[in-house]
DNA sequence: TTAAGTGCAAAATCTTTGCAAATGT
DNA sequence: ACATTTGCAAAGATTTTGCACTTAA
């Protein structure tokens, strides 16, 4: 994959916030870029570390939402139900994108990650019972930790 | 399977208690006995509410920390990242018990069911992951709300 | 009798809400 | 110029901690 320089990162960040009506304000820059510059997903507290002393905490949980709203991000609760997001890789139509891909939690680094290629199984269920989608999260040590 | 009086489930409850070192007490039981009397897992502010007025919101922590450490309940987060709790099916080593099964959440009565006899399938991860265990949340609507 | 468990008060966090000022188009 | 978005203050909710009192074994 080609890496991105800051600028085309900008670039990307605006027009995807464009595509989704949305203002471009400085802190909706910032999260989007601090949250495309890693690979895994990037938890809430995170972010906060990161940005606190730019950004304010209820503007923060604010970008959030509409991100999340629009299928900007997507959420994932890591083991402790702490919130972490992620960019939706391809168009999540607004409320109802599903993060219809497996993610890898580690346990000792807790990163989460977006497994985009892992095929997700048939799950047979009950009679009686509809699926609309399935999350699955398998725990263990990444690559990096072991 | 055999339904079992309220003294049975007591009885029960009585020796899970014991066979973890833990003491008979009236927090306790209540707390087994909610849990137990539904098919599906029960969150936390459900069972406060149910609680609440017999025991503190306190000791329904400390209730629900001990017997998951100790093995007695597993803990599910729902959609909402709020904890749901259900009773162990078989014997969960402390510490490591991992909900070896599926679990289907109702997204129309926000129900926790948990599919003991629903097989888990094989996740083919990426060379370097190592996986402990896989967690499987199927959404959807279940046989009630249909 | 005494270690473990509970309840209450209070601190620490986390999340939401309302509103005036600032900002993007 | 006007609708959005932000920051701040403050309310609400959730979770944790400390300690004296109670209870199970």
């Amino acid at each position: 994959m080609q890496k991105l320089t800051l600028n085309d990162r900008n670039r990307t960040s605006e027009d995807l916030l464009r595509q989704h009506n949305l203002k471009i304000t400085i802190p909706r820059l910032k999260v989007l870029s601090s949250i495309s510059e890693k690979e895994t997903a990037t938890s809430q507290p995170e972010l906060e570390k990161i940005l606190g002393d730019t950004i304010d905490r209820v503007t923060l949980y604010r970008v959030l939402n509409v991100f999340e709203e629009k299928g900007i991000l997507h959420k994932i609760l890591d083991l402790n139900g702490t919130a972490a997001y992620a960019l939706c890789s391809e168009f999540c139509p607004e409320h109802l994108h599903q993060e219809e891909h497996v993610h890898f939690t580690c346990s000792s680094c807790n990163s989460i990650y977006c497994l985009n290629d892992v095929q997700i199984p048939e799950i047979a269920i009950p009679k009686g019972f509809k699926i609309h989608s399935v999350a699955i999260n398998a725990v263990g040590i990444c690559d990096k930790c072991k």
